[in-house]
DNA sequence: ATAGGGTTAG
C-alpha cells in the first residue's frame, strides 16, 4: 500500500531568503524546508549522505502528516546520495509512528530485493514490532528467518521485538520459549513476556511472573508496575495492588501518568473506589485514558449515575472522549436507561467519526436493547463493519427480553450459519427466547446441543432458564423433577423461578416446597413471602395468605423499596412508592389521581394483593396507586411532549396491578409505555403489552 | 548516524 505524499501546498509558497547556515542540521528542526533548500543551493544535500541523513531524520520525526509526507519526498528524491540502512529504518519508524504499518513492513521487502542493502538489527526490530501491531504471525516468522540468517538473533533489542510479535499474535508459548532461552533478561526482557500474558488476558500469570521476579531480585521499573497493577486490579488481588500502590508513593512516582492511570484502574476494580478517585483528583494533568479509566471504575462498580456526572466533567476539561470511553458511557446509560443521553453519544460518535469498533458497536446495540429500542438495536447491529460472538448474544439476548423470542431463535440460527461460536451467554439468551415463547422442546434441544455440540457445561443460570421454560409452560412437576437432577446445587434463583411459575400456575403444593427451600437458604428476601401469600390468595386460603404476611413481619423482613427511573432531558429522574422527596411532588400525585380515575372508567379494577394487610381496603387502593412506577408514568405524561414514549425502567418486577393499570393507561392515554423490569422488558401499546401478560 | 517494554472497554 502506498502512502499518500501530501502536496507541496503544505511547504511556504515561496522560499524564505536563505538564512547563515545554521550551526548544526539538527538544530534546524521545524525549518527543514528552507534548510533543504541551503542544502541544495550548497551542493550538500547531493554529496553529503551525512546531511541527507540528518534532514531526513528531522522531517521524519516530525509530528505532522505533512512532515512524514516531506519525508517520504526526500526518500524518494532522484537527486541525493545513495541510500544507507539507517536512512531506511528512520523511515520506517517514521511510518510505525503514523500508523502505516504496511508501509514500513513494504520498506523491509524492499531492503531485501536492493542490491547491496542488508536490513540490520535496527530494520528487523522495526519490521517485528509492525507485525506485531498488525498481528501478522506469517510475516513475523519471515523476519525472524532473516533475522536467523544474519546472526541477529543475539541482540537484545530483535529478542525483545520477538518476543512481542509472538506474544502479540497470540502465541504466548513461542514468546516464552524465547523469553526462557534469554541469558541475561534485562528489565526490558520482562516487561516484553509480561507484556505478553497481559495482551493476552493471562493476568494471572502476569502476577505470577512479577512475583517470581521478586523472588529472583530481577529489577523492574515503571512499566512493569503499570502491567502489574492493572493484572491485580483484573484478579482482584488487592493485597500486590495496594503494595504497588504504596510503592509508587514511596517512590515518588505519581507523576507518571501512565502509572497513576492504572493504579486508578486497580483501585477501582478493586472496589476502593474512593482510593481511586483521590489519586485520580491528584494527577496534574488527565489524559483520555485517564478519565476513561476512571468512568469505567464507576461503571463497573454500578455507580451509573457518578459514571454519567464525571462525564460531563470530562467535556468541561475539554478532554475529548474516545471509543473506549464510550464503551462504558454507553454502558451506563444502559444500566440506568438513559436513552437520550445514549442517542447523544451515538451521534458524537458518528460527528466525530469515532472508530466504530467490535466492542463499541457492541455496547450500542446493547444499550439500545436494554432502553427497549430493538429497532435502533438493530440498525446499529447491521453498521457494524465486524461483529463477533459478544455483539451476537447482545442483540439475541435483547430480543429475547424485548419479547421477541421468535427473532432471537431465528438470529441465532444466522449466527450458526456465519459461524460464529455461541458462548455460554449465547445459550442464555436462547434459553430465555424459549421460556418466553414457551417453546419447550426447541428449549430442551438447545439446552442439550449446549452440552453435547459446544463443550458448554450448564451454569445455575441456564439450569435457571430451564426451570422457568417448563415452569411457565405449566410443566411444574417435570421442572422440579429437573432441579432435583441437576448436577450442581440448585440456589436461591432455581427454587425463585419455580416458585414464580407457581405463582403464575397456582400450584400451592410445589410452590410451598420452592418457599422452604429458599427459606433454608436465605430468609431475607420479601419478594419469596409475597409469592407465596399471592399464591395462597390466588386459590382462596386466605388465612394462609395473612399467616405468611404476619411470618414475614415478625421476621422483620422488609420489603425492597419499589424504584422506578425516568429521563428527562437527559437528566435521570429517581422515584420510591409514596415517595414525599420530589420537587412538583402535588402535581404529579394530581396526575395519579386522575390516571386511576380515568383508567377505572375503561374497566379497571385495583388489585390490592400486595399492598399492606394492615389497612382497610380503601387504603390499599391508595398505596397500591402510589406505586413508584405509577408516580414514574404520572410524571411523565405531565412532563414529556405529547405523544413521546414514555420510558421507564425498575428495580423489581412488574407487579400484577401496576400492570393491568398501565395497559390501560397506554389504551386512555394513547401513549406507548416501555417498562424495563429486573429481567424483561414490557411494551405497552393501545391496552395490550409484549410479555402477553406473561411475566 | 537510529532503538526495545506500558494504562482505559462489551
Amino acid at each position: 500500500m502506498a502512502t499518500a505524499v501530501h502536496p507541496a501546498a503544505a511547504l511556504p509558497a515561496t522560499a524564505a531568503p536563505s538564512p547563515p547556515r545554521p550551526p548544526s542540521v539538527r538544530a534546524a528542526l521545524g525549518h527543514f524546508p528552507q534548510l533543504h533548500a541551503s542544502l541544495i543551493k550548497s551542493g550538500e544535500l547531493t554529496s553529503s549522505p551525512k546531511s541527507f541523513h540528518s534532514l531526513l531524520e528531522a522531517a521524519a520525526h516530525g509530528a505532522s502528516p505533512a512532515q512524514l509526507a516531506y519525508a517520504v519526498r526526500l526518500f524518494r528524491l532522484g537527486s541525493r546520495p545513495p541510500l544507507s540502512v539507517p536512512c531506511y529504518n528512520v523511515l520506517m519508524r517514521a511510518f510505525l509512528r503514523a500508523g502505516h504499518l504496511e508501509d514500513a513492513l513494504h520498506l523491509f521487502v524492499e531492503m531485501l530485493d536492493a542490491a547491496s542493502i542488508w536490513p540490520d538489527q535496527h530494520t528487523v526490530a522495526c519490521a517485528l514490532k509492525s507485525c506485531s501491531r498488525m498481528r501478522t504471525l506469517d510475516a513475523g516468522r519471515g523476519v525472524q528467518a532473516y533475522a536467523v540468517k544474519r546472526g541477529l538473533m543475539v541482540d537484545r533489542f530483535v529478542l525483545s521485538s520477538l518476543i512481542h510479535m509472538y506474544a502479540s499474535c497470540g502465541d504466548v508459548a513461542a514468546a516464552r520459549l524465547l523469553f526462557d532461552a534469554v541469558e541475561e533478561k534485562g528489565v526490558i526482557m520482562w516487561n516484553a513476556i509480561i507484556a505478553g500474558y497481559f495482551k493476552n488476558g493471562d493476568w494471572k500469570e502476569v502476577v505470577e511472573l512479577f512475583k517470581g521476579m521478586h523472588e529472583v531480585g530481577a529489577p523492574f521499573d515503571e512499566v512493569t508496575l503499570v502491567s502489574v497493577a492493572t493484572a491485580c486490579g483484573r484478579t482482584c488481588d488487592s493485597n500486590l495492588g495496594k503494595w504497588i500502590g504504596g510503592y509508587v508513593e514511596e517512590k515518588g512516582m505519581l507523576g507518571n501518568q501512565n502509572l497513576v492511570t492504572a493504579l486508578v484502574d486497580m483501585y477501582a476494580k478493586c472496589g476502593e473506589l474512593g482510593k481511586a478517585r483521590s489519586l485520580f483528583d491528584g494527577m496534574q494533568s488527565r489524559d483520555v485514558v485517564a478519565w476513561s479509566a476512571m468512568i469505567s471504575g464507576y461503571t463497573q462498580a454500578d455507580q451509573c449515575q457518578e459514571a454519567l456526572t464525571l462525564f460531563s466533567e470530562m467535556q468541561v476539561a475539554e478532554v475529548e472522549p474516545n471509543d473506549v470511553t464510550m464503551v462504558s458511557v454507553l454502558s451506563a446509560c444502559a444500566v440506568l436507561g438513559a436513552l437520550e443521553t445514549g442517542k447523544w453519544v451515538h451521534s458524537y460518535i458518528r460527528k466525530k467519526c469515532l472508530p466504530l469498533t467490535v466492542v463499541l458497536g457492541t455496547a450500542l446495540v446493547d444499550f439500545y436493547a436494554k432502553c427497549g429500542c430493538i429497532d435502533s438495536a438493530v440498525e446499529a447491529f447491521e453498521s457494524m463493519p465486524v461483529k463477533n460472538s459478544w455483539t451476537w448474544t447482545a442483540l439475541i439476548k435483547g430480543m429475547a427480553s424485548n419479547g421477541r423470542g421468535r427473532e432471537a431463535l431465528e438470529l441465532f440460527s444466522s449466527m450458526r450459519k456465519a459461524s460464529i461460536k455461541p458462548t455460554d451467554v449465547t445459550f442464555i439468551g436462547v434459553l430465555m427466547a424459549c421460556s418466553h415463547n414457551c417453546l419447550v422442546e426447541e428449549g430442551r434441544q438447545h439446552f442439550d446441543s449446549m452440552t453435547q455440540d459446544y463443550g458448554i457445561q450448564p451454569r445455575i443460570e441456564h439450569y435457571g432458564c430451564v426451570v422457568d421454560l417448563l415452569g411457565r409452560a405449566g410443566l411444574i412437576d417435570e421442572a422440579y423433577q429437573f432441579i432435583r437432577a441437576m448436577t450442581i446445587e440448585p440456589n436461591t434463583v432455581i427454587w425463585r423461578a419455580l416458585l414464580s411459575s407457581c405463582a403464575v400456575q397456582k400450584n400451592v403444593e410445589v410452590g410451598q416446597e420452592a418457599f422452604k427451600q429458599i427459606i433454608s437458604l436465605d430468609p431475607s428476601h420479601s419478594g419469596d413471602y409475597t409469592l407465596l401469600s399471592n399464591i395462597y390468595a390466588s386459590v382462596g386460603r386466605w388465612k394462609d395468605a395473612a399467616m405468611i404476611r404476619r411470618q414475614m413481619k415478625d421476621m422483620g423482613i422488609q420489603k425492597t423499596p419499589g424504584c422506578s427511573l425516568i429521563e428527562l432531558d437527559g437528566v435521570v429522574f429517581e422515584f420510591f412508592a409514596e415517595d414525599s422527596d420530589h420537587p412538583q411532588l402535588r402535581e404529579i400525585y394530581e396526575k395519579v389521581e386522575e390516571m386511576i380515575n380515568k383508567i377505572k372508567v375503561a374497566g379497571y379494577v385495583p388489585n390490592t394483593a400486595d399492598a399492606r394487610l394492615d389497612v382497610d381496603e380503601y387504603e390499599k387502593e391508595v398505596s397500591v396507586s402510589h406505586h413508584s412506577e405509577k408516580l414514574a408514568i404520572a410524571f411523565g405524561l405531565v412532563k414529556l411532549r405529547p405523544g413521546a414514549t414514555i420510558r421507564l425502567s425498575k428495580n423489581l418486577r412488574v407487579c400484577t396491578d401496576c400492570h393491568s393499570a398501565t395497559k390501560l393507561i397506554s389504551k386512555v392515554y394513547n401513549r406507548e409505555i416501555v417498562v424495563r423490569d429486573r429481567s424483561r422488558f414490557h411494551h405497552f401499546k393501545d391496552g395490550t403489552c409484549s410479555c402477553n401478560d406473561y411475566w
